[in-house]
DNA sequence: GGTCAAGAATGCAACGTTGCAATCGTGGAT
DNA sequence: ATCCACGATTGCAACGTTGCATTCTTGACC
């Protein structure tokens, strides 16, 4: 079976412990005993058994990451700066998804799952996240959402800010009528709020009406919704010309819309996204959107996960990562290389 | 700290066997003591330890996905599909990310990493699968690429057949200057390999040239070493008017590049996918693409690891999962509505 | 009434590791 | 020569759980 420490001690003619203090790089040990056990480890295969070091240690250097749906490109981008990044500091990410549904968002959330984590970061979607502060016992991070004060760490973007400026840059452009699509009212998504607040700010400076119509709600944020809801907008009674959807897979799929109704992009209608996935980048026309540093996001996260594992009782913080605003050809027109 | 059996026995006055009799459904409980220590448990939120239990029963009930970048969209969608099975049957998956590099391969692949997962399904990149096969200790499913026979399980599509398929289907629309993007002759990549045979043999079929110089090697499989690809394709001296691109990301680089030339897809250029990824669905033109069944590829890989956990001495398994050519805009120009 | 079977509950030990403290040996300081 | 300090090595116990075997209880059956 498996090579214990055991195995190893006995081949090595020492005790277990001193293989296990090989193992663990512990400083007092003869070189030669070293160099020793260090050779029947590596001859026999010696790997130290996780379980068991985990009971022993009480940590199992694992953090968990929860988020909706690995298969969406901001969450997949996200996760995969994020193991990087963990991994470069020793630490494993446990990727879990909850595809929406509030029973598993609380169950992966509620304390360090099975204790086989020792913290988790989690972008909520079903459960609010008050909610899921009040039944944490573990150490949680939350992206996105923000829970009441004084009660979890968090880290997100300026959505009101960012959202202004996308729909500025609308404005600036010269767009009269420019729509919403992303609203999520009858979900408590802070996020969508968020979003919306930016949109309406704007707006209101510039002078701009804002009737409800323009804004369009959706169940989800992918292309499918983003497709339809754009569909709903065309057959409105009011004409858009410039539309402000809140991730760029919504965009993705109002671009598809509107190049199946023969309109132009940027010309009859300008579309701004939020997210920049690769996806956008590489879209006909490119995407205009905002940029959050991803980097930055998973880097605070991480930071403040690791943070609080280490001392349980700092008091919460939150944490806000930069963004910026991509221009593309979706808003501008002009068909250029791909902005790396 | 953490509630243990212990804690929950002394509290409902039974031993600790029976509340982890009681914990695991075991039969022999009388009702009103079951009740009485399930009780207890809600109340002070028991959750077994993973660590000691994992330790104890040797099993972990976790496998691990490891891919070469989980950012990647089929490997995202693949995961997801994976992880939702997975979960269905009680099994939680371990995603991890190599960046294409050996060493990383080797580690997470050379047996039960950290016998931290009971198997791994893993899609090789860097390491020749027959190398993975020999360093092997614990079960391992290979994805794409096959080791040779009596090793390993794996899994895959007919990536010859499919790659036939995708170019029959640009010769039967006319086209004689069909190039391919996504050779690796400098990586022993399997499946890259397979499709670059599944094209020529349909070109030499069809009684078409194939020169060298339609074919486009590339370092990695993404958006940008497709549009890289087509644009010195496009800078050489042949003249190309369709282009068979060996995942749906080098041809989304390759749309990209097209367009910014003023090219028109189809008419001027037909391009062909491989993998079927959303955003090539939502692309516009989207993409025509060989759809390989994903679910199935992410159901059978569990079903024969999950097999070979339960018995390590069966015979290897080669088993081949469905797939299909999706006839979308970018081969045919037709302008309609998504294909679910 | 006595025997037996099966249900119900329990104690002990072990999974592989590491924290703690104890032990042994060696060389330098006194 | 004696003592001390420190390096090197070790044994013991415990982390929380479950397999196995055992004990105790109850009810059925002859």
């Amino acid at each position: 079976m498996a090579v214990s420490l055991r195995d190893v001690a006995a081949r090595a003619g020492v005790s277990v412990r001193t293989v296990s203090n090989v193992a663990n790089d512990f400083p007092h040990v003869a070189p030669d005993t070293r160099l020793r056990v260090q050779t029947v480890i590596d001859e026999l295969g010696y790997r130290p058994n996780a379980a068991a070091r985990q009971l022993r240690r009480g940590r199992t250097e694992t953090i968990g990451l929860v988020v909706p749906d690995i298969a969406s490109p901001y969450f997949a981008e996200l996760a995969s700066l994020l193991v990087r990044l963990a991994e470069q500091r020793g630490w494993t990410v446990h990727i879990d998804q909850t595809d929406g549904e509030a029973q598993r968002e609380r169950r992966m959330t509620a304390g360090p799952v099975g204790r086989s984590v020792d913290g988790v970061i989690v972008s909520p979607w079903a459960v609010p996240p008050d909610e899921l502060a009040r039944h944490s016992v573990g150490p949680l991070v939350l992206l996105g959402e923000r829970a009441a004060p004084g009660s979890l760490d968090h880290v997100a973007i300026d959505n009101i800010t960012a959202s202004e400026q996308a729909t500025e840059h609308l404005v600036g452009l010269g767009r009269r009528s420019i729509a919403a699509i992303g609203a999520q009212p009858h979900l408590h998504n802070g996020t969508a709020r968020m979003r919306l607040e930016g949109y309406r700010t704007a707006l209101a400076r510039a002078g701009l009406p804002a009737p409800e119509a323009l804004v369009e709600p959706v169940d989800r944020l992918h292309r499918p919704d983003g497709a339809a809801a754009m569909t709903r907008l065309l057959a409105g009674r009011h004409s858009v010309d410039a539309v402000f959807c809140f991730t760029d897979e919504l965009a993705l799929g109002a671009l598809r819309t509107l190049a199946e109704h023969g309109l132009r992009v940027p010309e009859d209608v300008a579309v701004v996204g939020f997210d920049d996935i690769e996806d956008g980048r590489y879209a006909t026309p490119s995407l205009t959107t905002i940029s959050p540093d991803k980097s930055e996001v998973a880097r605070l996260a991480l930071d403040c996960l690791v943070r609080r594992i280490d001392d349980p009782g700092a008091p919460d913080r939150d944490l806000v990562a930069g963004h910026r605003l991509a221009v593309r050809e979706s808003t501008t027109g002009r068909v250029s290389r791909v902005d790396p």
